[in-house]
DNA sequence: AACTCGATTCAA
DNA sequence: GATATTGAATCGAGTT
């Protein structure tokens, strides 16, 4: 019999014995929400004990009203659990679930806003900050976070998937997303490797000796002096674009910007100084001194992910750009001693999506090679392989015009189905209509009364305007059931993976930590001697993510899984 | 002083 | 006339 825990701050019907010291309560219920032992008050930080126990002698499914909240102190005190139910996940997923089952749940959902739709997670006040073991699980005692109300919520949730094909797919979108934030928090938590000396000579060597803070680096300041040299400007700050273009328009380069990629076009002797200055600023500015200092503590970079904080289901983060770890510094990231890093990609993961999505058996037979854009290439575009991915790119961004444009009736006729398919949730998009991901995470509803300013421009300007408002829109829904199935090939590649990790850890058996993720790309810090065992469990863990989601199809999903001692090794 | 916005560059 | 998706983060420059 399936048991959950649910966990919460306090308990309504259950007033503590000794008033305002309880920090938390336990229940255990089945899955009717029947109490299978009294709820459990939990006093001071025997959190982390009371879990444990009941995480050995139950092994229930984990009922939190925000994992974020709750599991990173239990983490901190060294407490794994198996299985979680995140109710505030569980409740952005099922609030644009086309599937779920309509009803008094459903509608509640509706009728409050979207808090999705409001502000950005990371200008949120953060919900926890587990530093002090004291306080760590005294949230206010509000009746929102009740046991009661939580327990419910959750019943309710239930409630909500029905007993279909439709509803086992959105049931394993529910758990996979509540792994991933138990993952999230475990990752945040043994952090990525970072070798501070390593960036440090990297900084040294790219900007010269260190300078305070608000100073220019010694290698910046050189080139910002030819720069004023070249340009004939004095008082040039090259790092205001709009001081920079003016300087240049004087000097008669004729350009409308200070793009990288454009600058590289132009002839004209700043421009080799002015990329170099560009690119070492970034540098600096981005991954400096400064960023060691604020974002790598005891040989750690933590970012914090927030799980399905993308529309498309992928994960954010917040904290040091950790969606942007730049190739430039990747060197800085090392392996323990003694151990290494194992990183592994889903290779072109979302033609593949396509494919498994579209049930396009041509396409399917491309991505049997191991490189699928090769395959396209052979079977439709006369082996050129450059056309081959720029056409495929194009079809799952909506590209209409230039090569890419011009390469879609060709990639339609070879690939009906693909096509297809995108092209349709691409009119769903511009007609107003939501799609949904193969498991069932649904777009957000477009914006009240968008359709009707559509019909209502007047202005030859105003028609414009909307209707590439609703081009837009296409290439959204267009590219969100490729991202978003694709974010949950993901979710499910590593759950299946730690769990694997988890057997084998209970076996007695050092298998390391996942430490990074970021969309189709996984890293761990595991031992030595366990990493060929691990690389197994890796592609092990991407076979299983394929037959959990789409069954036996024939498609492929490979992984490359390579072992290094640091990131700049990896591909 | 704090906030917002555009420009830019980084990532998959 | 042209337009590819999703993000994070920093800076300068203008605003409140």
């Amino acid at each position: 019999m399936q048991q959950f825990a649910v966990v919460a701050t306090h308990s309504i019907s259950q007033p503590e014995p000794e008033a305002g010291s309880a920090t938390a309560v336990v229940q255990l219920v089945d899955a009717g929400g029947t109490a299978l032992i009294p709820p459990m008050q939990v006093y001071g930080d025997q959190l982390p004990a009371v879990v444990a126990e009941l995480e050995a002698t139950h092994r229930p499914r984990w009922v939190f009203d925000s994992v974020h909240a709750w599991y990173p102190g239990l983490v901190a005190a060294g407490v794994r659990i198996e299985r979680a139910h995140d109710v505030g996940l569980v409740r952005a997923i099922l609030r644009n679930a086309p599937y779920a089952v309509p009803g008094e749940y459903l509608s509640a959902l509706g009728r409050e806003p979207d808090p999705a739709n409001a502000a950005p997670a990371h200008l949120l006040p953060p919900a926890r900050v587990p530093e002090n073991q004291g306080e760590l699980f005294s949230e206010p005692k509000d009746r929102s976070g009740a046991l009661e109300n939580v327990l419910a919520e959750f019943l309710a949730q239930r409630a909500a998937v029905p007993d279909t094909q439709r509803g086992a797919k959105l049931g394993l979108l529910l758990a996979a997303e509540s792994a991933g934030a138990l993952i999230a928090a475990e990752m945040t938590h043994a952090g990525v490797p970072w070798d501070v000396a390593e960036h440090h000579r990297l900084l040294h060597e790219a900007l010269g000796p260190q300078v305070p803070a608000g100073v220019r680096p010694p290698r910046m300041e050189e080139l910002a002096a030819q720069l004023r040299t070249l340009l004939d400007a004095p008082a040039l700050n090259p790092d205001s674009p709009a001081e920079l273009l003016k300087a240049m328009n004087r000097a008669g380069i004729a350009v409308s910007n200070t793009r990288a990629w454009e600058l590289t076009e132009i002839k004209h002797p700043v421009i080799e100084p002015l990329l170099a200055y560009k690119k070492i600023a970034r540098l600096a500015t981005a991954n400096g001194y400064a960023w060691v200092d604020r974002w790598v503590h005891g040989g750690r970079f933590r970012p914090e992910y927030i799980v399905g904080g993308v529309v498309t289901g992928r994960w954010a983060s917040h904290g040091g750009g950790a969606l942007q770890i730049p190739h430039q510094v990747r060197s800085a990231v090392r392996a323990d001693p003694g151990k290494v890093l194992v990183v592994a990609d889903a290779a072109q993961l979302e033609p593949r999506i396509l494919a498994a999505l579209s049930r396009d058996t041509a396409l399917a037979a491309a991505a049997t090679a191991r490189d699928l854009y090769q395959g396209i290439a052979d079977a439709g575009f006369g082996g050129d392989r450059a056309h081959a991915k720029v056409a495929m790119l194009g079809a799952m961004y909506g590209a209409t015009s230039g090569e890419s444009g011009r390469l879609m009736p060709q990639l339609k006729a070879t690939y009906p189905q693909a096509v297809g398919l995108v092209e349709w949730a691409a009119a769903q998009g511009e007609a107003g209509a939501g799609v949904a991901t193969f498991l069932g995470r649904g777009t957000p509803q477009a914006p009240e009364g968008w359709l009707k300013s559509r019909s209502r421009a007047s202005t030859e300007a105003e028609q414009r305007a909307v209707e590439a408002e609703g081009r837009s829109r296409g290439r959204f829904t267009r590219n969100f059931i490729v991202q978003g199935t694709a974010a949950e090939w993901a979710l499910c590649w590593m759950g299946e993976l730690r769990r694997r990790m988890n057997a084998g850890r209970a076996a007695g058996v050092d298998t390391g930590e996942l430490v990074f993720f970021l969309h189709d790309e996984i890293m761990l810090h595991v031992p030595a001697a366990q990493a060929q065992a691990v690389v197994d469990l890796v592609h092990e863990s991407a076979r299983s993510a394929s037959e959990l989601l789409f069954g036996k199809i024939p498609v492929d999903f490979p992984v490359t899984a390579v072992v290094v001692d640091s990131y700049d090794q990896a591909k």
